[in-house]
DNA sequence: TTGCTCCTCACGTCACGTGAGGTGGC
DNA sequence: TTGCTCCTCACGTCACGTGAGGTGGC
């Protein structure tokens, strides 16, 4: 793997770095003028969306809309709902809920298909586990019968016999 | 369940009544006129849809629109979403679609969680059925451990521990 | 003939985007 | 002062629904 090689401070690093990057896509850091250019659409367009909820950008102290970079992203979907497919803001609002349902549902697939797979190996792994302790405990004896005896002294008495578990 | 509960002939006649029901939901039999008036809207908001690609009624010989009644149950959820939800057709188609790959992975997920219990069923029964094989050859043996010797004369030493496999 | 069907065209309404106009703080 | 911000109001455009108008077959 990539991460791990290279300067040896590898796993930490990486690890800081998406945290930060995280923190940072909600951060609110571009005023209007600079949300709406990089979305591609009106300032104004921009605070109508909010009014009705579309997005919602932090504001700084004196009440300046400040929007994260997820914030623009978001714009940017909208922008291709409304322009490209033609979709007006109730579409938007109802297929950017489905597309959070759908993305949860994705999740929840995966997460049973990992499942589905670490239980299938788990049995398997399970099953050979007593198997071989079942070995284990038979093989030694293959060739014998055995009577325990209620003192010090068991009996063991030689048989002949074809092997279970062991066809040809 | 009602189904078979009854006059006995109970699962035969409830596959044929679904295949009856399923096939009559597809068929067309809807002139426009009743399919709007079912739908509560204009028989040119109708056309209107099928000219959109949002309906496909089938045709009469004489080229008269017959409407199914699938048709005019997708025509009832158009019409809310339209209506209600305030959507515009190219949102009503998008969601639609969307509908239908949701309603998939519903069914995925059913599936999946069905065979997840299947499978941890079956690991538990297999694991169960091998422990018992297990026990069947082993508990003669309860008290003594076993150390296989290299030759044809094994070595057999008591010990004293509490039995495994039968807590109490 | 009446009442349905088919179609096309046109108009009213409403949502949305955007521009204008007025305010205030760096 | 300039250029941004905030806000509200208004207008142009476009989509959609629906009505009108003309056709044809039971």
């Amino acid at each position: 793997m990539a991460e791990s090689s290279g300067d040896g401070r590898g796993k930490g690093r990486v690890r800081r770095t998406q945290v930060k990057a995280s923190l940072d896509e909600e951060r609110g850091v571009f005023m209007i003028s600079v949300a709406a250019e990089l979305a591609e659409m009106h300032p104004q367009t921009l605070r109508m969306y909010e009014a009705r909820g579309l997005i919602t950008p932090k504001r700084s102290p004196k009440n300046t809309r400040l929007c994260s970079q997820r914030d623009v992203e978001r714009l940017r979907r909208i922008q291709q709902m409304t322009s490209e497919e033609g979709l007006n803001l109730a579409g938007v609002e109802t297929v950017l809920e489905m597309e959070e349902r759908v993305a949860r549902m994705q999740a929840e697939l995966a997460r049973m298909r990992k499942r589905t797979e670490e239980l299938q190996r788990e049995m398997t792994d399970e099953v050979e586990r007593v198997r071989r302790s079942l070995k284990a405990e038979i093989v030694p004896y293959k060739a014998y019968d055995v009577i325990p005896a209620e003192g010090d002294e068991p009996v063991r008495i030689p048989v002949e016999r074809p092997r279970r578990d062991h066809p040809a």
